[in-house]
DNA sequence: ATGACGATTTACT
DNA sequence: GTAAATCGTCATA
């Protein structure tokens, strides 16, 4: 359906998170191919308050700039040295809020591009992370500051289907962040096999499969 | 100029 | 579960 306007992403970045589940998420490659995605897991970064954030304590500098733009900037930095993130920035101008998009569930006519970009053939493995599903987007540097509501290579559109059960937790990859790593600032689509990591108390498939063996040896 | 570290992923024990 | 990969960014000097 159509495209998300700045309205959509104009507020702050605890309302924005969930309202994104569900919503698809689309890239245009130079040579025209259209690749996307339903968001299906992301996490809110509340600010200058916020010991997880690049913009913790109002740090202002030429990695996290976008962040201090206006709603619907993308803001796409690399880390650990191999990895892209994508967030989008929210808020109004000059207050550094941004959600990051941590997994899609791949629309099927990508599968093919995307099993390409990444290098796997499992659709599971394709989009679930915030990694990943740059890798798999073709998400880069490039994408860094540009806008969301107008841009050609990448935006967000509104999508028509049921209610998605939203289920939060904490954040993940943050627990150097003091208080910050325990809030509940990750929303997932609870029925969707492409989230990144299991929420919190469930273990995953194959932690079950193996805490099951051990049970029975013991 | 330098050193510690990361909003991760992957392979391996 | 643990560890390696790999390099830009940021704080300190």
């Amino acid at each position: 359906m159509g495209r998300l306007k700045r309205s959509f992403f104009a507020r702050e970045s605890v309302d924005l998170a969930p309202a994104l589940i569900g919503t698809r998420l689309v890239r245009r490659l130079d040579d025209g191919t259209l690749l996307s995605g339903i968001i299906v897991e992301v996490e809110a970064y509340i600010g200058v308050k916020d010991r997880a954030s690049h913009a913790f304590g109002g740090r202002r500098t030429a990695r996290n700039q976008a962040m201090y733009d206006e709603a619907g900037t993308a803001y796409v930095y690399f880390t650990y040295g191999m990895h892209y993130c994508m967030n989008i920035v929210c808020a109004e101008r000059g207050v550094p809020q941004a959600v990051l998009l941590r997994a899609l569930e791949p629309d099927p006519a990508s599968h093919a591009i995307m099993r390409r970009y990444r290098g796997v053939e499992s659709e599971r493995l394709l989009c679930s992370g915030p990694g990943r599903l740059c890798q798999a987007m073709a998400i880069d540097r490039a994408l860094n500051g540009i806008d969301l509501c107008t841009s050609e290579q990448a935006w967000v559109e509104s999508v028509q289907s049921p209610a998605r059960e939203v289920v939060r937790s904490k954040r993940i990859g943050i627990d150097s962040a003091g208080v910050w790593a325990k809030r509940l600032l990750r929303w997932s689509e609870k029925a969707s096999r492409h989230v990144s990591k299991p929420v919190d108390g469930k273990r995953s498939v194959r932690a079950a499969i193996r805490g099951s063996k051990n049970r029975k040896t013991a």
